[in-house]
DNA sequence: AATCCATGTGTACAAGTGTTCACTAATGTG
DNA sequence: CACATTAGTGAACACTTGTACACATGGATT
């Protein structure tokens, strides 16, 4: 009979994680996933769930926190990666997309939680969202791209930049992986989306 | 005991659609949904629900046709109130609002179901949001406001203004329907998104 | 008036669900 | 080394689930 095998600590409960990402990778919404299921694909009794959560909307959020990471690494290659102000906006989109195709399952559940079942999971995709957009507005204000708008403004301006991009990542996603030509579509509009955006903000006049 | 009540045709067949709209309307997820619990919900034996549906996608799909109908109806309304071209992006804001309110639990579902579990209904609530953007189109290029726009890069704009009018919808959803000072903030923060949009497409010069 | 059919009802069943409990082995701590 | 804690296991529970079947009934069609 299989008897217990305790390795490394916390390893079940990154076994749980990535179990509840398959799925949702599979095309499963997250909203309908349940505790049996996600043991099940993970390998593990459904008993050992609860040593590392709750329920179902516990693991969510512990998935959003690992969410920020994947935000954060992306973040850090974009700084990194982008050095002509000229090119900014193509290849932030082109990182963005890699991303994405990278961590496929993370971003669905980014999807899906937007709208999903828990008000938390909700709550923490948003506020992680948030974040992106408030960094944003540093780099851009750093860059000096954009100096006669008021901080508000510039708020303003990278919340819908960054709006706009999560919604290109719906249709990313809804796209095959490897259907090129689609993804090349949507690589073209998301950078002209933001083309059309800093086209406004370069003409914006605050309280017009 | 409960004898069998024929009443007006299709009537079943309503009440299951809006029982599992109420269901998304109290905070559910439409992918958790169960047959059961949807029959439940409308007072109707578990057996019903297979004379009206094949499975609850198709009751999804259902509901995005008539999602259809509140969407024009909305449109409908728009062309008819909004009167001057300098209000226009305003008072379009307002009726929006005003009929996210209205039908809550449509818009619930329209946003869940744009990374739902259902590939079908996701291309559904896709395919509406497009033919609103073009509809939008139309009636820009009617109004001969973006004049130097070519069709393509109408359609662009047109595009973006309905993506990010939809992503302000999960912001309404979010706070509770009788928050008037929250709404009064989304309602000020989608009018801008609206008029930033708009200053880039007036000044925007095609194959930038 | 006879018939058909769409739509309703109740019963049944096998499978799956979340959760509790008692038990056990490995690990870190004294 | 002894011991408490953590993290794994399997069996059991009371329910819920989707779906199939046989049957009833009202309205439309003939």
């Amino acid at each position: 009979m299989a008897e217990k095998q305790r390795r490394k600590p916390g390893e079940t409960r990154e076994k749980l994680m990535t179990a509840a990402l398959t799925l949702v990778g599979k095309g499963r919404h997250f909203a309908s996933l349940g505790i049996r299921e996600v043991t099940r694909q993970a390998g593990v009794v459904p008993t050992s769930f609860y040593r590392h959560f709750r329920n179902m909307d516990d693991l969510g959020l512990q998935l959003v926190d690992e969410l920020g990471l994947v935000l954060r690494r992306m973040m850090r290659e974009a700084r990194a990666n982008v050095l002509q102000a000229d090119k900014l906006i193509e290849e932030s989109v082109a990182i963005f997309i890699s991303h994405a195709q990278a961590n496929r399952s993370f971003f669905l559940f980014m999807a899906q939680g937007l709208a999903g079942e828990s008000r938390a999971v909700q709550e923490g995709i948003r506020s992680e969202m948030r974040f992106f957009a408030s960094e944003l507005a540093n780099d851009l204000r750093r860059l000096r791209l954009v100096d006669h708008l008021t901080d508000q403004d510039l708020d303003m301006t990278s919340d819908l930049v960054v709006r706009s991009v999560a919604f290109s990542l719906t249709d990313l996603l809804g796209v095959s992986a490897d259907d090129d030509y689609q993804i090349e579509q949507i690589r073209k509009r998301t950078t002209r989306f933001l083309q059309l955006i800093f086209v406004g903000a370069a003409h914006w006049k605050s309280a017009g």
